[in-house]
Order: structure tokens, then C-alpha cells, then sequence
DNA sequence: CGTAATATTGATCATGTTCAACGTCGGTGG
DNA sequence: CCACCGACGTTGAACATGATCAATATTACG
């Protein structure tokens, strides 16, 4: 284990960008992700729309996305998880979910039973808020993707995304230079902005064509993320990624 | 004062109706209520984008919206506030908030100081997991809205904010039969859908057409929920009212 | 009664969808 | 090793949903 938190290292990362982290609390979640860690293969699923949540899982390498389908297929992701990231503290509250996880990647992950997590907000006060905190930025997403879904175009939303998972990946250390790696098919980008698949090459073709990014072999590499960021009116309070 | 609750009668509805209330925790909800009541007339912005946020609210009374705008003057209204609803336990742990929220008609609502909140919350088990689980709803409700906006085409949007609008009045007893006060403009109810106001005022004539509902004087009433719930693909899970 | 906000209508326009075909790449089994 | 297959990406053309613009009711209210 390397001596900047082991694998539990990007969910550190993460929490302690979100609210500061005591080191009784670091502690704690080092124990704690230790004690139960997953895997999963790319293109599985491992929560349903239905399923009684029993757990929380705590994302520490790969992609995943959280979506839902419509009766007739129509498919919305409603937000990407990464690595570093809760995946719904306190869920177990509720008897059913109502929405999907599927893996876009091999992920690893850390699952914390109902006791468990409770054992782990209890032992420190910022440890709790900094959950509190991680629900509270899940909203603020998703309040965003709500207004990328209602309001911004085509090219505004593709843009939007990519500063976004930019901005996030930053924080876990998974951006190289202005590189990441991108698993994501269109399709899954189409469903994540809400537009045709057809549409959405078209768009990835622009972002390309303008020269802000680059885009192949799974790898994105953004040239000029001031000019994304204006076209995307990108704005990163929303991620409240400061700790005040 | 009633024997139902006086004034925090709407918060006790509804946080009973997501997650079972001790007699203490209804206690200690009812005189934390009462300690700072305010009022505050139509058309109003509450808090804005940007403010550092310091209290909690709990809705007593009357409608306000969350909301964001671009640059450019798009607005999206991001959710509708309704009485009973809570703005955003524990956002004091942000330093900035990402978001305004504006009242559509005069509202009366109940303010807690950060103290206040925290000492309410640690009194009793039950009102902890209570406001746990009003900020999980409302991350849902957020996805669901996702999900409208990306997925749904007008006819289908509208249909489904106006079955997601009569299911939590109902829940708050704000519903006479099939009836509810619903004093939002065209305007509104588009910046909530991501329409136009011209096309969402087609929608509605069509919704009105078939006779599924009226709509007249800021007073909605749904004639056949069935057909609404059906074109809207309204599915109610996701409120997750049922308090298992 | 007058004015501003809201609702409604028609006509034109644009963004994005749909459909259908083709290209490309990586893996897999004969 | 190569042929095949499936998933993904790309292209063009026709189409449709909803936006925009502009004018005209209607309503609320001071």
C-alpha cells in the first residue's frame, strides 16, 4: 500500500476537496474502505431500478453511470460516476431505488454495509459532514445537468460534460497534462447530453473541428479549455470542489 | 394553534410521509418550527446564486421555485417548493450557494440557524434520517427531472410535472379531489420544462384538448389521472412517499 | 380606466431526429 | 492466419419537433 492513502487514496482525495477531512477521520475511512473491496467487469450492472438498497459504495478506480430507461427504451444517463466518488450515502433509508448503475469500465469499489457506514459517520464529525457534503455536490450536479438538459444547445452540452468530468477527474488525479481517459462510447455521451447519437458525432465532430479537443482511442485531450469552457458557459462553483 | 400540528402541519406530512416520525422527534420538529417564522410576498428571490447560505427553511406555506440563469438570461427552474418541503438541510456546510430560489406567491416559512438545525437533527434518531431522507427525495426528483428534460418531448413533460405537482400536494393535503391551486405562469411552467412559451402553451391546449385536465384561474384540475400518468409515463416511485 | 403582465394565434425558421447505408476496428473461431 | 462478426463511428438526406418572431387577446390590478 503506497503511503498516501492505498487504495483508498481517490475517495480522500475527493471527500477532502469537498470539506476537510480530521486525521482521525482519514484514518477511519482508511480502515473502513479496507475492510470489503469489489470488483466488477466493464458493462455490468450493479445496482437496479427496483433493487432494496442495502449498501454504499464508495468508487475507487473505473467509470460508471448512473441512469434510467423509459418503458419504450429511451435511455437517460443522469450522471457519471468516477473514481473517488460515494455512491448514495444513507440510500439504505429507502426500500426500493429508482434508478440504475451500470460500470462503462472494470471498476473496483468499496462496499460499506448500512453498518458499517453508519459506524464510519459516526466515529468523526468531519467525516459525517464531508458525506453530508458529497450528497449535497450530487445535487448541485444534477441540478446543472437540468439546466444543460433544459437550456443549453447541442455544442453547449457536449462542451459542458467534458469541462465538467475535466474539472472532477482533476481532483482525483486523473488528469494527465490536459489529458484523461475518456471510456465512454457515443452512445452512452448521446444518452449522458440527451441527444441523438447522430447528433452527438456531429457535435464531437465541431468541438474537434474548432480545435478545443481531441478525442480518440478513449483518450481526451483538451487544447483550449477557456474557449470550451465560454462555449459550454462552464461555470465550477457548482462542484464546490474549494472546502470552503 | 390545531391539534394537527399548527403551523408545521405541511413538514410533518411530509416528512412522515418519507420516513416514520417518533412522538419525540414530531415534538422537537413542532417548537423548532415555531421559533422563527417568516413571510415573504410573491415574486420574491429568496436566496440567490452566490449568497453564503447560513439557515435552513421549512415551507409552511404557498410555492417557490429553484432556479438558475445563464449568461444569456436562459432560465431553468430546476424544482418546484412546495409546503412542506425543506430548502436544503445542511447547505450551510457550502460556502456559496449555486443556485437562487424565488417565490411564486406569497410564502410563509419557518427559518433555522445552522444551531437550530443541528440541535433539531441530533434530538431524535428518527428526525435525522427524516431530513436524510427529504434530501435523497429531492436528489431523485432532481434525476427524474433529468430524465423529462432529456428524454420526454413537450406533451410528455408537461403531463409529467403536473402528475409529480398533484402527487406531493396530495401528500400535504393541498389536493380538493382532483383540484389544486396552481399559481404558476406560462412562463414558469415552461422554464421548468425547457420549452418556449409559445410551445408550451400549445401543449397545455393539448392536454386541455383531450380532456385529460383544466387548467383556469391558477387552479389545476386533473379529469383523468390515468390517461395524464400514462402519456407522461408517470411512474411514482421515485417520490418514494410510501415510508417503508 | 389604463397599463403591464400573461395568454393565444399564425407563420417561418432551425436545431436536432430519424433512417439507412457504409466504414472501421478488435476480437474470435475455423 | 484470415474471415467473420459485432460494436462503434461516420455520412447524407428527408423529416419533425419545437423555437422564434410578431401580432393580437385577455386578465389583473393600481
Amino acid at each position: 500500500m503506497d503511503r498516501e492513502g492505498g487504495q483508498a487514496q481517490p475517495v480522500l482525495r475527493r471527500l477532502d476537496a469537498l470539506h476537510r477531512l480530521s486525521e482521525a477521520g482519514v484514518a477511519a475511512i482508511k480502515t473502513a474502505v479496507r475492510d470489503k473491496i469489489l470488483k466488477a467487469a466493464a458493462g455490468e450492472d450493479l445496482v437496479c431500478e427496483g433493487d432494496r438498497p442495502d449498501s454504499v459504495r464508495l468508487f475507487l478506480s473505473g467509470w460508471a453511470v448512473r441512469y434510467k430507461v423509459l418503458d419504450d427504451g429511451r435511455r437517460q444517463i443522469v450522471n457519471f460516476i468516477l473514481p473517488g466518488d460515494t455512491c448514495d450515502a444513507h440510500v439504505y433509508l429507502f426500500s426500493k431505488l429508482d434508478h440504475s448503475v451500470a460500470t462503462l469500465t472494470p471498476v473496483v469499489y468499496s462496499e460499506l454495509s448500512r453498518e458499517a457506514f453508519e459506524r464510519l459517520v459516526s466515529s468523526d464529525v468531519s467525516v459525517a459532514e464531508a458525506f453530508c457534503c458529497e450528497m449535497l455536490a450530487a445535487s448541485s450536479i444534477q441540478r446543472e445537468w437540468a439546466i444543460s438538459l433544459g437550456r443549453r444547445d447541442a455544442l453547449e452540452r457536449v462542451a459542458h460534460v467534458i469541462c465538467e468530468l475535466y474539472e472532477r477527474l482533476r481532483v482525483v488525479g486523473l488528469v494527465d497534462g490536459n489529458t484523461f481517459a475518456f471510456p465512454v462510447t457515443q452512445m452512452d455521451m448521446a444518452d449522458a447530453t440527451g441527444l441523438s447519437a447522430v447528433h452527438l458525432n456531429r457535435t464531437l465532430q465541431e468541438l474537434r473541428g474548432s480545435g478545443y479537443i481531441t478525442l480518440k482511442d478513449r483518450s481526451l485531450t483538451i487544447h483550449d479549455f477557456q474557449a470550451l469552457s465560454n462555449t459550454a458557459m462552464f461555470n465550477l462553483n457548482y462542484l464546490h470542489l474549494d472546502r470552503k
